[in-house]
DNA sequence: TACGATCACTTTATCGGTTTGTTAAAGTAA
DNA sequence: TTACTTTAACAAACCGATAAAGTGATCGTA
């Protein structure tokens, strides 16, 4: 039972109002009152309920995220970007895992909604097709925004790495590297991973290079290293085999590095791998794998900066769609001696 | 502007208290009047307000979780494990993070007990000597335990590893392997840090094997792999130089290998390195890395359950140490061919 | 002297629920 | 028929704050 402002009121027979007053450093307030009651709020070691705060004011300065999986190293960093840019204005971020299941998704933003956040950000795991969810969030009039995963057909404030620039930059990287049959590994993650697929097959065919239906790989899950270890063994059978793989993201390329390896062949001699999200500690894979920074922090940063945006906004303003740029990190897996751009 | 039980009391020409009796499924109300209720709850899809729910009952049905660093495997893991145990019954889970900073630690320890959560679990980055913080807690009468982190001199509910077993499993497992001269590289974490030393000592002498003061390298941070390249590199230039290193844990082992192929040397022909925490792909690091799988999911869980112990209980229920058992992952940077336990 | 302005507070209403206590109507036993 | 219980509903108080409106004293000034 921790003191309220009615203790202090009655200890000092001022009223409630003048208390909270003080709180809020409101103007109307004697100098001595006020040391006298600041002098109290220590001795109790008050602190306001912001329950019943929120309650009368109906803000809560919380932000709720909901994300896939707060294992994934992308995750992970977009959480903590955008928990720092919010907290520098007074709000606080409520990170919630939907655990890759829709209905869990629904529950939490529920959850979240009926706890009244001031605003939501939300990297959904719903197929594009089915929005009520958002829908729902719009009756409500509760300002939200999309992270990661694009829902095309809403009009909303959507942060995100830039896929298709990823999928270019990776396949032209490759092709730089001397790779003459690139082959892809795509993830299941719908926006994302059809984004990144565009990109690699227009920089394959703005350079002439062979577009093979065969060459493109899918897994069931980009999360762990497994599948993209049986995707890759799958690639090292056809003929000819590539000499180039561009992984979904760093899980996937770790599997295919394993099954190349195993296959005794040398990366990047026999074919070279690059990756995508410059995971923790992928400068010290099996061979240091080459892979395109997503910004992880920048998102979060910039997602976080959008939401301020929607909280200061009286009326919802337009909406904004922010591409972050990704950016090359260049290592072993892919740098082969003495070759050079074309 | 959501539906409030008013609406739905006016609508229906019905009390409030009415509607938030068949909302809690009170048994005093008719089937008519139940149906009619349940019928308009759906029709504006009402959602209970938790604000006000809990500013009366006095319970949020939240727990907040302080932990030094989300990005951490490990701290990721704890908070999925304890979150899906309290989530079983009813209860979210709140994390936030104090970036490994100690005021930022209070901060939002504070900010967690004026949002008024039912109970907190904190993995602390204060050092063992200042426990005022909870002191603060124990006057608000806050069930609060402590994960990962110890203060022994607090008579408080702990869930964390067993660390001195960690130091112990791992020591045995180089000594197991054939290695005679072990170093350890130790991290900043205070209790954690020593315990996993004590282990690493007392196998050793147990087992005969010289204990060296220089044998034993500190890093500033133990996060990053960058310290544990310098501190490897240290070891290396020790004579006779270590012919295996036991690392705090696996970033720090990541340095090391980096520093110990560098210089020429062979893992585990050389030198044996051995880490803790089995991060995700530490089984296709640079060397495939044997490391002690510290079970973070279980800790989590299990500290998941002593919330929920604390949370049922009306008087503070007398406070428990729990210790989960770590689990040895042998992988190549250990595994010498030929060689046999003596 | 009287009037409005200013200061420093206080009073009252409210946020959206839950809890407690009451009540009218219907049911049941004697 | 009386006396008591059960059922199904309602009214009022309350949780701990804030917002808006009101009050009394003091002060400057015409």
């Amino acid at each position: 039972m921790p003191a309220t402002m009615k203790d202090i009121a009655t200890d000092l027979g001022v009223s409630i109002v003048t208390v909270s007053k003080v709180l809020r450093n409101h103007s109307d307030i004697s100098d001595a009152t006020r040391k006298r009651v600041l002098k109290r709020v220590k001795e109790l070691n008050y602190q306001p309920n912001w329950v019943a705060r929120s309650l009368v004011t109906r803000r809560t300065h919380m932000v709720g995220l909901v994300v896939p999986d707060l294992g994934s190293h992308f995750f992970a960093e977009v959480a903590k970007g955008m928990g720092r840019k919010i907290a520098s204005k007074g709000f606080h971020l409520i990170t919630s895992s939907s655990e890759e299941d829709p209905e869990r998704e629904r529950n939490e933003i529920d959850w979240l909604v009926s706890r009244r956040v001031d605003a939501l950000a939300i990297c959904s795991v719903h197929n594009a097709g089915s929005d009520e969810e958002f829908h729902h969030l719009e009756e409500k009039k509760v300002p939200y925004l999309l992270v990661d995963r694009h829902f095309p057909r809403l009009k909303v404030t959507y942060v995100g790495g830039n896929d298709e620039a990823i999928g270019r930059m990776a396949t032209k990287h490759l092709i730089d590297c001397g790779c003459k049959r690139i082959a892809h590994i795509r993830g299941p993650e719908f926006g994302n991973a059809q984004a990144r697929e565009r990109g690699y097959r227009r920089t394959l065919s703005r350079s002439k290079l062979e577009v093979r239906d065969d060459y493109v790989a899918s897994v069931e899950s980009s999360e762990s290293s497994g599948s993209g270890y049986r995707a890759a063994q799958a690639l090292l059978k056809l003929k000819p085999r590539p000499d180039g793989i561009f992984c979904f993201n760093d899980s996937v390329a770790v599997g295919a590095l394993k099954a190349i390896l195993e296959a005794g062949l040398k990366v990047p001699q026999d074919i070279a791998v690059i990756g995508a999200g410059n995971d923790r500690h992928s400068d010290a894979f099996l061979v240091p794998l080459t892979t395109i920074d997503q910004q992880s922090l920048e998102v979060g940063t910039s997602a976080g900066e959008q939401l301020l945006r929607l909280l200061r906004a009286k009326r919802t303003p337009p909406p904004k769609t922010i591409h972050i740029d990704p950016q090359l990190i260049v290592r072993a897996s892919t740098k082969k001696a003495g070759r050079r751009k074309s």
